[in-house]
DNA sequence: TTGCTAACTTACCTAAGGGTAAGTTAAGTT
DNA sequence: AACTTAACTTACCCTTAGGTAAGTTAGCAA
């Protein structure tokens, strides 16, 4: 046995979290949380009955972490285009490793057997994302950083959708793919400076 | 009972490729297939004795259609945009219907759970897409059809990871979603004649 | 018509999954 | 020191999942 901790439900939602990030929800269970944290299957009912109390204070704890990050990036004063770099960068961090893919996304892929409090949580979660990356590029269009053709509202989604499938794509074929990915969407924001890494 | 068929086996991997799209590899079971059917799940295990094996034909399924359709698509003496266009509806027709996702993406997700023989018929199957892809961007290209900056294999993978995320988006969010990042990922390129759809 | 083959069913096995109930034990409060 | 709370364990239950074995039946070919 294991001593007692007061943040056991921080460390249930953490480990489940990279489950989620390299499994899928439906495809981890209790057991590999439990033996990650060698204490049994029962205590995580304890803290989290059924599992789709677990799915949604997963939900909440990603929304957590946006709402930070999201919150600092923008607070920083700093070109549309080092906030982009920030948010691509964390990304990579939030997912360290090149064998877990966006939360988001892989909750995406599991949408039809999730419970209906998690598919509420996860469009919230979406929307949120996407409206934060819009605001990044209306500013760098406004401040000339940026120029591309077309919809703002939809070259943000485009912009999103290639940097979490850049990362489902580099787990199968390497990690080359991302870099080269980011750079692309770099170049058609119109941005002539290289991507900084961090 | 149903009257036994030839095809069996196929009607198999037709509705194995229906669940592959909707819940995932690892989360639809022999028991769904076969109810389906109306047949048994030994029925099935007769015809793919274990999971894996199913899972190698609906890969070679999927590889089956992509040569075909990517063959027919490059035999047409049409434009690079029509190819595109035929490309993006037939992953919509291949995909009928907004509850389903690409059947590759859906793979990718799972990636870390499948089985070796899996992994590497996906990987092969994710490289004939992207190589489809990036011959006809080089073709617009030296038409004059297409113009955008930067490195045509970087805007090949760009272009289908934006097709296949705006599918896994649509499902979650709505049809629109799809059709707003076509419209975008068509400006990005150059394009300025609008999507023509199916 | 006999006989082989392959499609199929019934009936099972074992493991793993989510979940529950009841008891144990550590730790803080008064 | 007594009491309470919450973290945790042991020991279950039920269902589903993948998988197997042995028998049944349909259909085709000699």
């Amino acid at each position: 046995m294991q001593t007692r901790s007061k943040n056991r439900k921080e460390q249930i939602v953490s480990v489940a979290l990279d489950l989620l990030q390299v499994h899928g929800f439906e495809n981890f269970s209790y057991l590999d949380i439990a033996n990650r944290l060698s204490i049994t299957k029962a205590s995580i009912h304890h803290h989290f009955p059924k599992k789709e109390n677990l799915g949604v204070a997963l939900c909440q704890s990603i929304k957590q972490w946006h709402e930070k990050e999201f919150g600092k990036i923008l607070a920083n004063r700093s070109t549309a285009k080092t906030k982009l770099d920030t948010y691509v960068n964390g990304m990579l961090r939030f997912s360290c490793g090149k064998n877990k893919i966006c939360p988001l996304s892989s909750l995406q892929v599991d949408i039809a057997s999730l419970p209906p409090a998690m598919q509420k949580e996860l469009r919230l979660l979406d929307e949120h994302e996407l409206g934060f990356i819009r605001d990044i590029l209306v500013m760098g269009l406004k401040g000339g950083e940026f120029s591309f053709a077309g919809d703002v509202n939809s070259q943000a989604v485009l912009v999103v959708l290639a940097c979490k499938g850049a990362l489902q794509y580099s787990r199968v074929h390497g990690d080359e793919i991302f870099e080269q990915t980011m750079n692309q969407i770099y170049v058609l924001l119109g941005s002539d400076i290289s991507r900084n890494v961090a």
